[in-house]
RNA sequence: GGAGCGGUAGCUCAGUUGGUUAGAGCGCCGGCCUGUCACGCCGGAGGUCGCGGGUUCAAGUCCCGUCCGCUCCGCCA
């Protein structure tokens, strides 16, 4: 037996007993005649004391040990002693108020010197990544890993109380042509041939539905091999969800009732259901998102009517050419600096706007107002927009006119870096802003490939409603598809939708993106097959779990939830890969690499 | 593929207009200390200023190239 208790275990009520613990030395305090060593263990610190009245060996030992070390030390428990009236209870632990007075210790391991501190943040990331096994030694990593089983538990807790089958797919599958690019595995036993790695499990899980399992949930490894972010790894982990005879409002309860959980577990807080839902539609218009941040106000207001006859030609025949003119009031915000003002305009033009049309609202008269383009307003113009926008000394008012789906996007990204300019969500950080964006779009038209792309998935249902419109193509930009995301604080937790059931729907549905019968036959034959034996009506759903456990961590990366996660060019840092690999290995893969040695 | 920021002691960082021997805090090593808990005090070691080239009497500092890391855009059905 290595240990009686664990080193966040003893309390004053232990007073008297003999305990042993074993963990590593957090901390040395030398003081000459008494030693001090903080022994820490996942749980937990407790305070030993090393003195030679106790164990002479013991506290010579003592003096030796190091940082690190790992140990076993054996003692009393103590209620820590009151000096010259004051207390040496520590209210920063939670074993403050006891210690281990030491009479035996072991030296189970010795350590080197670690390349980095645990009680400071480093900012040196490959550092952490090459010592990952030290860096989760750090109590925030520790509780985050934590908090990631914990979520998962509630998870699968939820899931099993409803009903849900935990059904695993495999990783060994198909690549597909569509969407991500796939990793590939060579396969030895049929020479020239490949396996891909899943990007999900949509079609394996749906098969499950034909299969009659009815209610199915994975906690899945995906694959992407696509660029990195801080919050997109090469590897993910998504909790996949599918069933059976249900409609969206039994996965908006399922998933509300899990999310409630999850938060409930992981932060102590109360989540409260049904979680509000907007349309697609009215995301775009007043956040410029698909995912709105709506925590930070800072509404889209569209004013095209106000500039239809403009005398600022810009606005004119932005409204002329069939687009809109729309702008936002960054509340406060006319003090913005000449450097803030380009940031915005490069934003702007990244998201596809020819400019940037501002108003910094200096005094309440309208001749006070500073800006490039105001001397083309009219007086009604400007009384127009003032009254549309709540325009107040102070403020700021960004401009955005072009299409209308140009202009969402330019304004909705302006409006988050206002928000983060200003630190609009300065003590908003544990507001929890959970809800559902329902009534996306099915189809989206993509200019460059000349082709409709599904803007969910191609097993993604029309809705009801709009089911007809497949027959024109001129009305595709219109269907609706009854598909639903949960968006929490501006972040998509995960999207889901009715799936189509039928096989001529199905097949159908490929011919609108393009699929050829014969690429439907070879890529999707089994899915089409599996349609025409009496698949049930089913609906799903996939969350980002490391997506969730970061906000429930209140971390801005995802790797600070990974145990070991990759560097944004996929790296291990840890174990160097990838890595390079026999020729006698690539030879019985019949693989062979063309990439040409770099000449020095 | 593109943009931005960064790389100086083990770690976190400072380093002025190009100018003496490149600094601080923490950590580390040694010594002292019988109630510390960010212990304290004394002493010490520790540097290819990412790498390569250039300008200059002189480069951590200026110029060019390159590598690495982080963030963002593209990309992610």
């Amino acid at each position: 037996m290595y240990r009686t208790h664990h080193c966040n275990q003893l309390r004053k009520s232990d007073a008297g007993e003999t305990a042993t613990l074993v963990g590593w030395v957090n901390t040395k305090r030398d003081q000459g005649g008494v030693i001090f060593i903080d022994i820490r263990d996942r749980e937990g610190v407790t305070q030993c004391v090393f003195r030679s009245e106790e164990s002479a060996e013991a506290a010579d030992l003592s003096q030796k040990l190091r940082g690190e070390d790992v140990v076993q030390i054996t003692g009393k428990v103590e209620i820590r002693p009151e000096l010259d009236g004051e207390s040496t209870f520590n209210d920063a632990i939670e074993t403050g108020e006891i210690e281990i007075v030491a009479t035996e210790l072991k030296i189970l391991n010795k350590s080197e010197v670690l390349p980095f501190q645990l009680d400071k943040e480093l900012s040196n990331e490959d550092l952490r990544m090459k010592h990952r096994y030290l860096d989760l030694r750090r109590p925030r990593m520790a509780k985050n890993l934590r908090t990631r089983h914990e979520i998962t538990k509630a998870i699968r807790d939820t899931l099993d109380d409803q009903g849900f089958l935990e059904i695993e797919t495999p990783v060994l599958s198909k690549s597909t042509p569509e969407g991500a690019r796939d990793f590939l595995v060579p396969s030895r036993l049929s020479p020239g041939k490949f396996y891909a790695l899943p990007q999900a499990p949509q079609q394996y899980k749906q098969l499950l539905m034909v299969a009659g399992v009815e209610r199915y949930f994975q906690i899945a490894r995906c694959f992407r091999d696509e660029d990195l972010r801080a919050d997109r790894q090469p590897e993910f982990t998504q909790v996949d969800i599918e069933a059976s005879f249900v409609t969206e409002e039994d996965i908006y309860a399922t998933i509300e009732s899990m999310l409630a959980s999850v938060f409930e577990k992981a932060r102590g807080v109360k989540v409260p259901t049904p979680f509000p839902r907007i349309t697609h539609q009215e995301a775009m218009d007043k956040y410029g998102s698909d995912k709105p941040e709506r925590r930070i106000g800072c509404e889209i207001v569209d004013v095209s009517e106000h500039f239809k006859d403009s005398g600022f030609g810009v606005f004119k025949r932005a409204i002329e050419g069939g687009g809109v003119v729309r702008a936002i009031n960054a509340k406060g915000f006319a003090g913005v600096s000449t450097g803030q003002i380009k940031r915005l305009e490069e934003i702007a033009k990244e998201a596809g706007a020819g400019g940037l049309a501002y108003i910094q609202v200096r005094g309440a008269a309208h001749d006070t107002w500073r800006s490039p383009i105001v001397k083309f307003f009219s007086e009604a113009e400007l009384a127009a927009i003032e009254k549309d926008l709540n325009i107040e000394e102070g403020d700021l008012i960004l401009f955005g006119c072009d299409k209308w789906a140009t202009v969402c996007d330019v304004l909705g990204r302006l409006r988050l870096e206002c928000a983060e300019m200003n630190n609009w969500l300065e003590g908003k950080e544990d507001e929890l802003d959970f809800h559902w964006v329902i009534d996306f779009p099915l189809l989206d038209y993509d200019e460059e490939e000349g082709k409709w792309n599904a803007v969910h998935h191609p097993f993604t249902r029309p809705h009801a409603d709009d089911v007809a419109l497949l027959d024109d193509e001129s009305k595709w930009g219109e269907i609706r598809g009854a598909a639903y995301d949960v968006v929490l604080n501006g972040n998509e937790l995960g999207g889901g939708s009715l799936r189509i059931h039928e096989g001529d729907l199905q097949a159908k549905m490929f011919s609108v993106l393009g699929i050829s019968e014969e690429e439907q036959a070879e890529n999707f034959g089994h899915i089409l097959g599996a349609f025409q034996y009496g698949a049930p009506p089913h609906a799903g759903i996939a969350l980002g779990l490391d997506r969730l456990v970061m906000l429930a961590c209140k971390e801005d990366s995802i790797r600070e939830v990974i145990a070991f996660p990759k560097n944004n060019k996929g790296v291990d840092l840890m174990s160097s890969s990838p890595a390079e690999v026999d020729f006698k290995q690539l030879r019985e893969l019949y693989v062979k690499s063309t990439v040409q040695e770099k000449k020095d």
